[in-house]
DNA sequence: AATAATTGTCAAAATATGGTAAAATATATT
DNA sequence: AATATATTTTACCATATTTTGACAATTATT
């Protein structure tokens, strides 16, 4: 569903947070330290950060300027053991959405990741995110870091439906009775077609796959 | 320049806040309770609120339920004298945006406002923002640096909309039903004339697109 | 009233999508 | 190996959709 990222230095929180994230569904990322973070970040599509102040190397507050120099809209939640008014102050100026106090209080954190994500109205986009791609419903386009690649309707439904469930066989007659419509004439062959210029598109990628199962069907393949 | 609605049965409260919020050049308006402050939002443009939890009549649960009810978009600033984690959780369940502990911290305050009102921007500032472009919805204008395209209604309103939801596909249907309203005669052709013309004043931009979706209608795409 | 600006209408021209059918290739079966 | 069967690929076409230009109608401005 949604991927978060946790930095913190401290190995038993960021196991703690990413155990308990998981549970609820989250796909957790974890890094050491600011370095780590934002090569994750190169690589990788992150819905929200969690980060701690105290970190070796890039702190918290520097991490968070690098971060907002270049993404305005990543949501940004910052953790401190300190309760000091100054430590939120300085994190607020540096770019921060919100602030929790440690220790952490598990639904309380839930709540937070909830309301920031409502705020940057990533709940309600109607996007599939696998790995680091994307594919965006609501215009038909399917992103990798910055490569957007628009498709046209069918293709982008076929992939859609295929990638929703990866891994998973669908028949031929299951993919043309939802994309195309029950009572469509339009021969199954033209199905392949439409693979074999999914395929052509995102060769290069390397992301996903769309493999053929003899005698089945497809099915679409994360690697 | 934003307005912000203050709600607490205690003068003192409403008082400090709103000295200090207007020395920071916000407009403020106080209720005393829940009903007042409806009473309030029913004729006047606010930007953000920030209400107290406790408060007789409806309290700030309330309140921010019936507001969420009505309203997404309306930035909520919940303030208790209470440390309690239940209690905040409680308002982040009820709709808020974020939660202050009592007393206040004026210089933090002023920090979590900042915070919210950048993320609501867009809905709250009649500008829309987009790279180097500037849409101003007051004025009808386009302005990349100091290049200024003045356009007419159609125009305007057709561009802003597309470009409030960058790559978010809009029916030509919608479009007409949003911009030229829903009884109208008009037929959707003359909205491809508009596209058309649109693209031609912006053709040299370089900075925005309006993109053709085959067979569902355009959306705007930033460069 | 005259002029200009905006908005709307229409039809021809351009284009992309989706579909077809046949050739090429791969995989299974005997 | 030979055959049959399934899948992929290619090239091409029909068609629905979109673009465009010219012009008419409407509305605002002088």
């Amino acid at each position: 569903m949604f991927q978060i990222l946790v930095i913190d230095d401290d190995k038993n929180i960021r196991y703690f947070i990413k155990e308990a994230l998981e549970l609820h569904k989250y796909t957790v990322f974890t890094a050491v330290n600011g370095k780590e973070a934002l090569n994750i970040l190169d690589v990788q599509h992150i819905d929200l950060v969690i980060v701690d102040i105290m970190m070796p190397e890039i702190d918290g507050y520097e991490f968070t300027k690098t971060i907002r120099s270049s993404n305005e809209n990543l949501p940004i939640l910052m953790m401190s053991a300190k309760q000091l008014s100054i430590d939120r102050k300085k994190g607020f100026l540096a770019g921060i959405d919100d602030y929790m106090t440690k220790p952490i209080d598990l639904e309380e954190l839930l709540l937070h990741i909830k309301a920031l994500l409502k705020r940057y109205k990533i709940e309600s986009e109607r996007k599939l995110v696998i790995g680091n791609v994307t594919l965006d419903y609501d215009a038909y386009t399917v992103t990798r870091l910055d490569e957007v690649i628009e498709l046209p309707q069918k293709e982008f439904l076929l992939l859609y439906k295929l990638l929703s469930n990866p891994d998973k066989i669908f028949t031929r007659i299951q993919l043309m009775d939802e994309i195309w419509g029950y009572e469509c004439e339009t021969g199954w062959e033209t199905l392949t077609v439409h693979i074999n210029r999914l395929r052509k598109k995102f060769d290069c990628w390397n992301s996903f796959e769309i493999v053929s199962v003899r005698g089945l069907g497809y099915k679409g393949v994360i690697k």
